[in-house]
DNA sequence: TCATATATCTTAATGCATTAAGATGGTAGC
DNA sequence: GCTACCATCTTAATGCATTAAGATATATGA
């Protein structure tokens, strides 16, 4: 016998198939016995549930939110920033009922499944330069998280106005300032960014960033000297330590770090510390996102707090809602001993 | 206007739908001038093929594979053995024109897709026990690659044979032996097994490697001591050089290391060499899976040859043939400077 | 020239499920 | 006892596409 469908089971029930259906969908539908009686019927005839594929041509929807990450899905989830946003978009999406589908942004065949999904959650503007053309050109519903898109909606903070905050909070006149900056360049190891093309990639984050800092250090007079603006390839400990002991060894050595990412301002920090550098006495440093080690850790890290858990379930809501805005949620500039 | 159909676009041209469905499906169906004109009509049209739900509803198929890796994405793409088993299976459903989907293990809700796909195969026992679950009772064809689910097809290579084979090939009386084994029981860092629960999960490789071991020993009348048993979480470097040290720090010093992969391998006789130890004469070393680094290091390591692109395509071409036995790979040992 | 084979296109049944609208029987209100 | 309404279930249209079988017209062969 072959499996067993929505029709089958109704026959040997000796019921309709909307009952059935009903049964699965819409238990208001019919008596709380008959539905017993259904269940267990399908239990006991290998029947469990619906044919998505024929629900999802059915009701135009499948339920299921295709989440795509632009680093790989290894440094999501170990990296604290994106696996909270991670959490968040989880979170929201079970309370929707709905599904999540995850994918790393190498992945390239987004036809492959864009019938199956009800569209796309994109965190981080991808490399990947195909994909980015499949997102632009995708049918189904299409939010980004962290980057823009003409014509599609978007959740971000102020990303400008946010690392102005952060600047003025630690800058100070006569500031010798360094910027470790995250993916400013197209290079996987962390370097000057000197006169590499910007790698401007849909307004990405760190532009705006890099922008906010430079305002700040206009008003206060200062220049960013060529060699201390760096690219860091990924927000990991190893390429921010790279990059911090490289802009630390400079003279005259800067009194102020800019760092796009917590881990890049803690693993600074620690740098610092190991050449003798006395914070915030010779040398004040504020992050990025806001995360909980920075409060463990000794000093604390001046910040700007993005909650990205929060954002995470902005994100999903907004992609469930249907506005088609570009969304800019709140952020908080908490200062720590670090300046 | 909403989104253009198979019929709606019929209508537009005034033929059949059949005939647009065989211009996307069935070339040979109708002439190259009509196709050419409903291929041209599609694309002014925004029709982008035949509705992927619909198509895997009528056809009973979506050709959709998905690939189930046990590790996380980044390490698979990361590690040679498995990134080269990948592009083997890559290579084999582009050759019958099937999709590839990546998973990793720690996916856990395989309800959402088994509707939308053909099958899994999947690489690997999985830790995650609920997944195993669902992997049994998928409805859809499951094949394993270097492990079993009983009643479901798989490719792999005689472990126990070829372990045995690498043994005897380096074993000599009066050896003092230590095994550096992949996996053998719960735990994230490397230490001897010692006696801890065996990790005994549907007969994975690596015990069926750890008995061919031990039946070579058997036959040589030697034994394994207790501390000479070491558990190894990840096939890294790292993993791998704290193992070595501590095993190549005991006394007596073990005269040959078995390993369960070349990078563990490799990465022993580097730690040998460092410490002083001489390869092959006061230390033989022998690895196991073939990747071409073991022939660039000097010395070369002896190791069984498993062919990983190979075994790839194996499993696509087995997934697609429908074969339902567990089918056994050739493999090839090989001997390097290490033995 | 007639019968037959070929190429090309159409008809209509089918896959599995959802859901608005209709049918049925019972209960409450007066 | 009659009407109205409610709870419960069924009917039937629909979503988008595939494909075997049927319908034409054109070409082939004797």
């Amino acid at each position: 016998m072959s499996k067993p469908t929505l029709k089958s089971v109704a026959k040997a029930l000796g019921v309709s198939t909307a009952t059935i259906s009903n049964a699965f969908n819409r238990p208001d539908q019919l008596s709380v016995a008959l539905r017993e009686k259904v269940l267990s019927a399908c239990a006991e005839l290998g029947y469990d549930g619906p044919n998505k594929a024929a629900q999802s041509l059915r009701k135009g929807s499948s339920g299921i939110v295709a989440v795509i990450l632009s680093d790989s899905l290894e440094y999501m989830v170990s990296d604290p920033v994106a696996s909270q946003f991670l959490q968040g978009v989880a979170r929201e999406l079970e309370r929707q009922q709905k599904h999540l589908l995850l994918f790393s942004g190498s992945s390239t065949n987004l036809d492959t499944i864009t019938d199956f999904v009800d569209g796309f959650i994109c965190y981080g503007a991808p490399r990947n330069l195909r994909l980015i053309e499949q997102l632009r050109q995708c049918p189904k519903r299409v939010l980004t998280v962290d980057f823009d898109l003409p014509g599609r909606p978007s959740v971000n903070i102020d990303n400008e106005q946010a690392a102005y905050d952060s600047a003025m909070a630690v800058l100070k006149p006569n500031d010798v300032v360094a910027v470790l900056g995250l993916r400013l360049i197209d290079a996987l190891d962390s370097r000057p960014v000197a006169d590499a093309p910007m790698w401007d990639n849909l307004s990405s984050v760190s532009h705006r960033r890099l922008d906010g800092y430079q305002r700040a250090m206009g008003e206060l007079g200062l220049t960013l000297a060529d060699d201390a603006l760096w690219h860091i390839p990924e927000s990991n400990q190893h390429f921010a330590e790279v990059a911090a002991k490289a802009v630390l060894s400079q003279s005259p050595r800067p009194t102020v770090l800019l760092c796009m990412s917590d881990l890049i301002g803690l693993s600074a920090m620690r740098v610092a510390l190991q050449l003798g550098v006395q914070i915030p006495e010779q040398l004040r440093v504020v992050g990025f996102d806001g995360i909980e080690e920075t409060l463990r850790y000794h000093p604390t890290l001046s910040s700007v707090w993005q909650f990205s858990d929060k954002k995470g379930e902005a994100a999903a809501r907004a992609f469930q809602s249907g506005q088609d805005d570009n969304q800019l949620l709140p952020y908080e500039l908490r200062l720590g001993e670090s300046s």
